[in-house]
Formats: C-alpha cells, sequence, structure tokens
DNA sequence: ATGATAATGATATGGCATTATCAATTAAAA
DNA sequence: TTTTAATTGATAATGCCATATCATTATCAT
C-alpha cells in the first residue's frame, strides 16, 4: 500500500472516530457513509496492511472474529454489550495478576473482557 | 444420544481425567488411546450432546476455537501457556468488577485469561 | 441369542471469514 | 496531460471447523 486513496482514508478514519474496536464488517459500514461502494475485500486489504504498519492493532474477545481499534493505547481491557454486542474500551485494570496462577506458572500477561450492558442498552432499558 | 458406547465413555473419561479444557482435537487425541480408530465426527457428536445434557461446558478464550470441560465447576478462570498453548483453570478471581467500567455501563459478568508458562514449559525453560 | 435401531467411521457437504484473481479504475510521477 | 502501475470492486477460491450422509457396526431390550 503505497498511495493514498480514498478508501484507505476512510477505512482509517472511520476507526479512529469510532473509538472502539470495530468488526471488518463494521469496519465497511462505516466507511461506507464515507465513499459509497466500496467492497469487503478492500477493507480487508487495508486493515491487514494497516496492521503491519502498526497503525491498526487486533483485539480478540473470546468466540468473536478479530476487531481493530488504533494502535498505541496503553494497558487496557474491553466491554462487550450483551445486547448490542458492541465492544467498548476499559481504561482500567485489577493490576498485577501473577498470584492467581497455580504454583510454579508463570504469568506474564492477562486479558480481561467484561459483560454487561452499555450505556445505550443500559438506558433503552431503564424506560 | 441413548445408549453408552466404549466411544462415548472414552470422551468423558478423557475430559475428566485431563482436568483442564480440551480441544477437540485434544479429546479425540486423548479418547483414541482408550478407542483407536475413534472418528473426529464420534468427538463431536458426543460433545454437542455431552454439552446440551450439561456434563460439558463449552470454554472459550480469545482466538482460538471451542475447548471443553466437565460442568459444575464455580466461578473461574483460565490461564493460557504461551509456548505449549494448553489451558489450564484458574480456581482464584481477582473479585467483582463493576467499578472498572465507564458510567453508565452495567457489569454482569466477566473473562479472565492469564498468559505465561506453564509449569511444565518454566521447568523445562529452566534447564 | 436375536432383532430393532442407535451410534460409529469415513467422508462429503455446509458455513463463514478471509484471501486471491483480474479487468477496470485511479493516484501520482513525469 | 499523459503514462505507469498500484488499488479497487466483484466474485471466485481457499481454509478451516463443524455437521450431514449413509453403509456398517454395536448396544441393549426382549
Amino acid at each position: 500500500m503505497e498511495r493514498n486513496t480514498r478508501q484507505r482514508t476512510a477505512i482509517r478514519d472511520a476507526i479512529a472516530v469510532a473509538n472502539r474496536p470495530l468488526l471488518a464488517q463494521e469496519v465497511l459500514d462505516a466507511a461506507q457513509t464515507e465513499v459509497p461502494g466500496m467492497g469487503i475485500a478492500t477493507v480487508y486489504r487495508n486493515i491487514k496492511s494497516l496492521v503491519e504498519e502498526a497503525v491498526l492493532q487486533e483485539v480478540r474477545l473470546p468466540g468473536d472474529n478479530p476487531r481493530f481499534e488504533i494502535a498505541g493505547h496503553k494497558h487496557h481491557h474491553h466491554f462487550q454489550c450483551t445486547q448490542c454486542q458492541r465492544v467498548f474500551d476499559v481504561h482500567a485494570c485489577p493490576g498485577d495478576m501473577s498470584h492467581l496462577a497455580p504454583s510454579g506458572f508463570t504469568v506474564e500477561n492477562h486479558d480481561l473482557t467484561l459483560y454487561g450492558h452499555c450505556k445505550d442498552c443500559a438506558a433503552a432499558a431503564a424506560t
């Protein structure tokens, strides 16, 4: 990817503006508001190169396809709404986890996913 | 599944004895020591019915295929070895997470995965 | 032990996300 | 503006996990 195309810009911007990890299909949906007619192959191609360039990073949640967010965020976790399925960043962390593992095991990293209702869905349910 | 076959018994026993969540392929490998020639379709068929009967429960880790363990364990988490890829139970939990989510979000559940080296791999690396 | 039929094993098929292909389009250097 | 080649869009192909199919085998009630 050496040229700046409308599609590539729309893809990167869509992910940046969303401010949360997006599925390839969500990226397509968002980018198509800027470039109607964009194809899914273009999304996959550009996501792949943007990850290689470390502009994006992959986010994996249990049982889901990869999502992508702007790279460079410090250590953080994710929240998935059990109603709308959207994923949001959680900029908090319970801290060190090394003591949780069985003896003999060494802990180098951890992933935490919170599940519940996002602000929008919680508000909608309260009506 | 209404009959007790050698295969079904071998599958359930393999998962029970492993004492950790197993991939379908790992179940096949383990069960074949008891019933050589067992087919992968039999593993999928029996896993499915054992999950429906709540004998087994599914365990999903980020980016991996489903694993299965004996059901009924109380709330717990998992550890994945970054070397051998095996998954182990972690019978500890950092506790309540509701305060980590952004305001307006409600937390109902959480998943925690620890990554590092398991006892075997840590010991092997220390030699 | 026999018979009815559930379960198995081998493999074809399905489903789905991702990648490859290729003619048409478009960016950008000249 | 013209030229050159990277990029796109449409869609076929791929890869992988899981399920369906079906002839054969094995369970278990009789």
